[in-house]
DNA sequence: TTGATTGCAAACGGTTTGCATGGGA
DNA sequence: TCCCATGCAAACCGTTTGCAATCAA
């Protein structure tokens, strides 16, 4: 199973670090948790306030901060702002040159990467593959 | 030879698009073209007026921007500030998780890349890999 | 000569901060 | 009750834009 943000899990947490879950904190980890599309911190501002007014923007960066310190929300860093990743598992991602969606890739649908002469100047913790092309939808719309 | 932002194919290419080559445009390509550390457009701004002032940020980002869109510069997003590096051969990233730094792997480093059993929904055009873990110099320091 | 480029300053968009009020444990 | 969290607005920072003056071709 994948290690995905899950309000349960961070209810706990809080408990652990005496910190407090407000509905504004429910709202936005409900949301956040079935998010399949890496959205934006403006984008989960305008969702959770469709829902569940009022939810300030400094609410939104609090929470998201809050999670992504606790290891339990992935960022991605793309052109213009940040975007949110709730699958905090070992995976990939593959961007779409046209549109600019961030998919996530499993990690078992790449294997063999083979580190064949690295210097060892290095000590490598952790690596992701960035795979950039066009997406289903751009390529059957383009033709 | 790894395909490195260089003044002369510069100057051809704005030779062939009708673009004028200033003395800020060259000391910007100048420093960019032996830059090793990925600096961000504001430490361009900085170096490039330590030796030439006065150049404007302005004309640092149109310029970038300019070699950005001719493909001759290769944009890293990280946290904070986009990074840049005049490197734009196929290669890898690793990443310092203590103090950012930024390095090139190139790219034959990293062998068979085995891409087993993507789904064909995308199409991929490109990939790169980001290495994360600790650089030489933060491990020494920090014994 | 002439249109691309410059410096400047203001605008912009994403993110953080300070502070008084409000609410969860 | 006691802090933590909230909303708001201002601040911040990287980047873009509008404009008049300038300069490479």
């Amino acid at each position: 199973m994948a290690k995905q943000l899950n309000i349960g899990t961070v209810e706990k947490m809080a408990r652990e670090r005496g910190l407090k879950m407000t509905p504004q904190r429910r709202a936005i980890i409900e949301y956040l948790q079935n998010a399949r599309e890496h959205p934006t911190t403006e984008e989960v501002f305008m969702a959770v306030n469709r829902d569940f007014p009022m939810t300030s923007r400094a609410t939104v960066y609090n929470t998201v901060n809050w999670l992504r310190d606790a290891g339990m929300l992935q960022e991605i860093y793309e052109a213009g702002a940040v975007r949110l990743d709730p699958n905090f598992d070992r995976h990939h991602h593959f961007i779409c040159n046209k549109c600019g969606r961030v998919e996530d890739i499993g990690f078992e649908l790449i294997s063999d990467l083979g580190i064949c002469s690295l210097p060892e100047s290095q000590t490598i913790e952790s690596f992701e593959i960035v795979l950039r092309g066009t997406c289903k939808k751009c390529r059957t719309q383009a033709g």
